[in-house]
DNA sequence: TTATCTAGTCACTATTGGATACCAAAGCCG
DNA sequence: CGGCTTTGGTATCCAATAGTGACTAGATAA
């Protein structure tokens, strides 16, 4: 039985997951899905995060040959970041994800208004 | 410019993204789906999770109106949670991510192979 | 001399997750 | 009667990780 087992912590699909839920990896394989960016516009384009999360996401997404890395050696070291044929195919995937995020969320929230509510009033 | 704005704090991607790069949420939300579940049930099916993770993660779905729970006045209290139709909607969401995982998780690691042979022979 | 670009490093804090112990209520054993 | 079990939690403490800001570097152009 692999189907139970893909419930223990070797699955592929957590770890792809991890990936995924990490908190800027996909907003930035998006950006660079659409265009490739350099390092400070992505910097500037994602707004709140530092320095080192930008680098050290940049890499695993490298190492992960979701995107590629090319230095360009000019007046002050230009970097550029483009998106790979599977990390096209991983923002794919991702993409139906978001469009429930899109349609859905009102719905979440009101759930989540209407269990606080509740919580409150067994409270009093 | 609302598309630059998406990839700010408040957008209900990220929010959305966030639950789903849960640890456990995920794999809570797939295996309520198939059937309804009791507590140690999950928590057995599972196996690695905590009994503070699993009700956290549970509380949070229920807020969320993705699952649904129902206490049962039996000898030593049941409980069985279920999908609810919101719930159920976003596991769909989620399938086209897992089949990505489980087509390109070979793919991905080969190509972490390859990036750390390149990088340790640069070392060298 | 100061700014720009792409990092890397240090120090600190916030958040996550695990382990452990505890609670209630009922039954069952001795 | 006391102690033990089961179910579904809660509370608390602690370690590990994630994430931030500030600083550094090196090269060069204005």
């Amino acid at each position: 039985m692999k189907a139970a087992n893909a419930y223990s912590a070797d699955c592929p699909t957590r770890q792809i997951l991890d990936r995924v839920g990490d908190k800027w990896a996909v907003l930035i394989l998006l950006l660079v899905r659409d265009k490739p960016m350099r390092f400070n516009a992505l910097r500037r384009a994602i707004e709140g995060i530092s320095q080192k999360m930008l680098s050290q996401v940049l890499k695993s997404l490298e190492r992960d040959g979701l995107i590629r890395r090319r230095a360009i050696a000019t007046v002050p070291v230009t970097v550029e970041y483009s998106i790979m044929p599977l990390g096209a195919t991983l923002a794919g995937a991702v993409d139906p994800l978001r469009d429930w995020a899109e349609r859905n969320l009102k719905e979440v929230l009101a759930a989540q208004r209407r269990y606080d509510a509740q919580r409150k009033a067994l409270a009093a």
